[in-house]
DNA sequence: TTAATGCATTCATGTAGATTAACAAATGAG
DNA sequence: CTCATTTGTTAATCTACATGAATGCATTAA
């Protein structure tokens, strides 16, 4: 079976994109049934709570889809914004587009794979949010993604693993 | 459009089973690729972790389905167990259930729907449990399943919040 | 060069929720 | 019915991590 990328690349509906590093693709209060397949690049969706605090979500990197999924199931504005780490070419799919009529069965397969994998991440996420301890999850977040902490400051990864940059700090130097 | 319920009765494929409450449906270990979908009761999913303490990953009623996706999607042994917190009545469905040529398009839409539904509620879940104190998660979680509480004792809402029973008990008399 | 800005580190203190324990009420089994 | 188990509550103490502030070090701009 071909990858999915290779798929994309001869499907004359596929929408090809650039956008550049820091450039804003979706702001929170929009209602945007855009799904991102990312071929280049790396995309941050984050929320900002409350209190004015930062909290990132996902990120997506070459082969990942990034997508506000509850908000296009529940049909209500967006509470992600996303936004690119580095210049980023994007793959957009409209709200749907899995099923839509001219989707070869192959592209369909490949799809539904990239979904499955992406809910065994946020498993995977909140099951170690409820029942490890900040070490272990960044630990588990350095074996999953090897090549992210290259790519990306360290209050980026405290934000992702839901603790504060001097915890993370802090945990990095116990763990020396 | 038919209700997948709907669709599921008519199909011949699907094979319905039958499980007392109690019952466990799958132990932590084992590989076992199958997907339920709940037509009756009640079923729970939840880890053990290291240090023996039980964290509730979800629950599934009428109309969910059950699933360790990480389990299907990476084929590794389950780290989730399954059982029935009622009679349950669920029909079953193997790897790759929703690529299966005889699978009709109506019956498709519907379970990528509730694919999409399922990890609606797993990035909300995330996001609050990153930026969200308990109160406002057991908030959430009473608005979202308004059905459970009257169904599931109350460390078992802890269990999901990632809290302890003590902790919920208390947060529920600071709010009388 | 000198600010100015962003990033990481360390430390002192505060707090949400865990832990442990004790107890009462409800449920269930023999 | 009785006894045992499950369930929910309250309180005292403990701990992981947050908060806020100060410091050093790059990088970039003027």
């Amino acid at each position: 079976m071909e990858t999915l990328e290779e798929i994309l690349k001869q499907d004359k509906n596929a929408k090809t994109k650039l956008f550049k590093k820091g450039e804003v693709i979706q702001n929170k209060g929009q209602y945007s049934p855009h799904t991102y397949f990312v071929s280049k690049g790396l995309l941050r969706s984050y929320i900002i709570d409350s209190k004015g605090k930062q909290h990132i979500f996902m990120f997506a990197c070459e082969g990942w889809i990034m997508a506000d999924l509850e908000s296009i199931e529940f049909e209500h504005p967006t509470e992600l914004f996303i936004d690119c780490l580095e210049d980023t070419e994007v793959v957009i799919f409209d709200r749907n587009w899995m099923t839509k009529p001219d989707v070869e069965a192959d592209q369909l397969l490949q799809n539904i794979r990239l979904l499955y994998r992406r809910m065994g991440v946020l498993q995977k996420r909140i099951l170690m949010q409820m029942s490890s301890p900040a070490i272990d999850r960044y630990t588990h977040f350095l074996e999953t993604y090897p090549q992210l902490p290259n790519r990306i400051p360290q209050h980026m990864i405290a934000s992702y693993l839901g603790i504060t940059p001097q915890a993370l700090s802090t945990i990095r130097a116990q763990n020396r």
